[in-house]
Order: structure tokens, then sequence, then C-alpha cells
DNA sequence: TGGTGTGAAATACTTCACAGCA
DNA sequence: TGCTGTGAAGTATTTCACACCA
């Protein structure tokens, strides 16, 4: 139960396990044993079974595991069962992309906060919400109750951008600028890099 | 020597190692210590030395390591020496956010075919490249020389693009579509979905 | 019978600590 | 002296194999 024991790897994988479940769901299917859902994310069925025991034991023994309720407790583990708010920054090609991503509006997470500091933009709505100037990230965030920020905008500005969410009391940041961000122990950053991922794959095409 | 022995994790922080040494190099520092490096990426310098270690020596004992030179090496490693065309699917807004990132354009990645399947948009000219027709995926495909293929379209039409793609004869898949995608072996696919991302931060946020 | 839950064995990765070289 | 390169020790993760139960 102490989250110290739980291996970081089993936690990387429960999102994906969910993905699965879902789909699962859909397709009426009520239970699903392991080696089912191995064969669906390619892995062997006991790393699954060892990873959901960390949080308990929610199989039924000659049977599986029942989806509905397996979800639902994945979902609380990662704390998907909660509202998350999110700030914005940047509402370039990445930001205004991220603003119609599906699976983001509905489920637990909303952009209530969107900063931008092109001119011709500040103060405009896009998707209902306000832009308000970049220099504002700080004293906004800081009013808000919002724990997650999502830097989208070019490199140069991607370091002052964090300094300010962190000064705001942020405490997990996404980066999309393919840039290193130094941030004190409290706050986690999250890179996403188009290049980093095409590089794991490049590396691994050529042989 | 042999890839096999080298650390999937190793591989895995190579990309952020470059991205350091880039910014290093632009500094105007001609060598960098293993420590020093493992302080810009929060590490522990004996982990820098092993993974470079799997590469071959480039280090000099009481200097360091030259930054050019290394680049140079990781670029190599990571096969980003070679110039790679890349297959888009789906020009919505993932598509054109991609289209416009700049890291890519220059660099070794080049887009060189473009789909979608909306009629208003097919034969027009995008980022000066021509939108053919979804249904033409594995015909182009196998007429180029592409071997990295781009997923940007709505979920459902994920598991038909990949298909094709495959079926074109790709061997590594970019997946921006939130579902999982059973390809056969020789195919890799690398999942990018930003609720996973998500899902990582809010486990950890909190406690 | 069929599939979970789990210690114990096997493997993978990280860290230590120091020999050896510029 | 200072820093690399690396066996060896230490830790983390995965896999095995089987007791146990619906």
């Amino acid at each position: 139960m102490k989250k110290a024991e739980i291996p970081k790897e089993t936690v990387n994988r429960l999102p994906l396990y969910l993905r699965c479940l879902n789909r699962i769901l859909l397709r009426g299917h009520k239970t699903i044993s392991s080696s089912e859902l191995a064969n669906l994310v390619s892995m062997g069925p006991a790393k699954i079974r060892k990873d959901l025991s960390y949080f308990g034991k929610f199989g039924t023994r000659g049977v599986g595991y029942e989806v509905k309720p397996l979800i639902a407790r994945i979902r609380e583990i990662l704390n998907l069962d909660k509202n998350w708010t999110l700030a914005l920054v940047g509402v370039g090609n990445v930001g205004s992309a991220l603003l119609s991503y599906p699976g983001f509006n509905r489920g637990c997470f909303k952009f209530e906060l969107i900063f931008d500091d092109d001119p011709e933009i500040i103060g405009k709505e896009i998707s209902g919400k306000k832009v308000h100037d970049s220099s504002e990230i700080s004293d906004l965030v800081k009013k808000s109750s919002i724990k997650i920020g999502i830097i989208a905008v070019p490199n140069e500005k991607a370091y002052d951008v964090a300094d300010q969410l962190v000064r705001g009391g942020i405490s997990g940041i996404i980066n999309f600028a393919p840039v290193y961000l130094d941030t004190p122990d409290g706050v986690k950053v999250y890179q996403i890099d188009l290049s980093t991922e095409l590089s794991s794959l490049t590396y691994h095409l050529v042989s």
C-alpha cells in the first residue's frame, strides 16, 4: 500500500492497462484474465498480475478481473477520479492542438487559464476562455488552484515560463519545448519531445 | 558493442544528453566532464560515464569529454546522421502542429508524404506538399523509401491507418491516437498520449 | 479446471569505489 | 591532481512456478 514500494515501472504501465480496459469494456466484456490483457499489450501475464497485486486483490481465481471495478480502481490509483485544472501557456500550433484534443475536455482534465505573449491574441477568447498576458502567469496561477502547467512556447521562452509557473505554485509541468528545465524538487517535469521519440525509433530501425 | 547488451534505459537517455550537449556547445564550451553533465540533467555522474562507455571511450582522463565529437557520436549511435523521411496521416490540429514543428524540417527528419481523408483538403498543398487521399497510403508508401509513419487521426480511424502503413512496408509508427495498436513484430510503435503523461503526473501530485 | 496472488530465482539496471592515465 | 572507464556490489524489476481458491 505504501507508494514507496510500488515500482515506478508499474505506475507507468497503469495508463496503458487503462486504455485497453476501456476498449474491452466498450466491446461488452465483463471480465478479463491476466493472459488476455497480456496479449492485448504484448506482455507476460505474470507481470500484469504482479502489477495489479501492488494495489490490492481485485481478481477472482478461475475467472479473472472484473473490468469495470478494475478501471475504477486504476483511475483512483492514478488520481484520475479527481478533477484537474490546467494552465496552458502558448496558443500556437501545439497549444491549439491541445485545446481541441478530445480526450481532454471530457474526462477529468480541464484548461482553466490560457496565456500567450502575442498582443494580437491577448484578450481574445479561445475555446470559451480569455487569453491572458504571459506576464500575469505567476499572479493568476497563484490565485487559482491549478497544479499542472503546460508549456507550449518556443524554446527560448520556455525557461522563463517555467520559472513563472513555479513561482505561481504549480507542482507539475508538461513541457513541449525541447529544452531541459531545471525546477525545484517539489516540481515534476514531463518532457514531451517528438525528436526524442523519433530518436528512439531511428535507433531501433537500423540494425 | 553489440546492441543487445546496451540497456534500453541507456538508449532512452541519449536524446536527453544530446539536448544538453547542444546547449553546451552553443554556449561555447569545448569540453564537459561527467559531473557537469550530470548536474545539468540531475543524475549521478557514474551513470553518465557508464552510459557512454557502452559505445566506446570518448573521454579524456583528467579533462572530460569533447563536446563536438560526443554530439557527433551520439547522433551516429541514434542514426540521426542519416536522412529520414516521414509519412504523416491526418492534417487536423495535431498534424498541422507537427508540420510546423521547427525541430523537424531542419534536422534529419522530413515529411515526404501527407494523407487525409477529408475531400476538402485532399489535393491541396500544405507546407509545399500535396495532400493525398488516405486510401492511397499503402500504395504510395510502398513506392517510397519511407520507414516511419505518423498517425494523427481520430481514434477509430487509427487502426485502419496503422494497417495500411504496415502493408506499405513501414517499420516504425508514431501514434498520437490514444489507442493501442497491435502490429507485427517488425514494426515498432511509439505511443504519444497526453492523457498518459498527465496520468503519470497526477499519480505523483497527490500523496 | 482455470486463473489469481506471491515468495523466490533470475535478470536488468544503477551506484560504488578505485585503478590508471593525461 | 582530476576525471575517465569499469569490475564488483547493491537495488530494482521481471519472470518463474506453484499453492490456493472460485
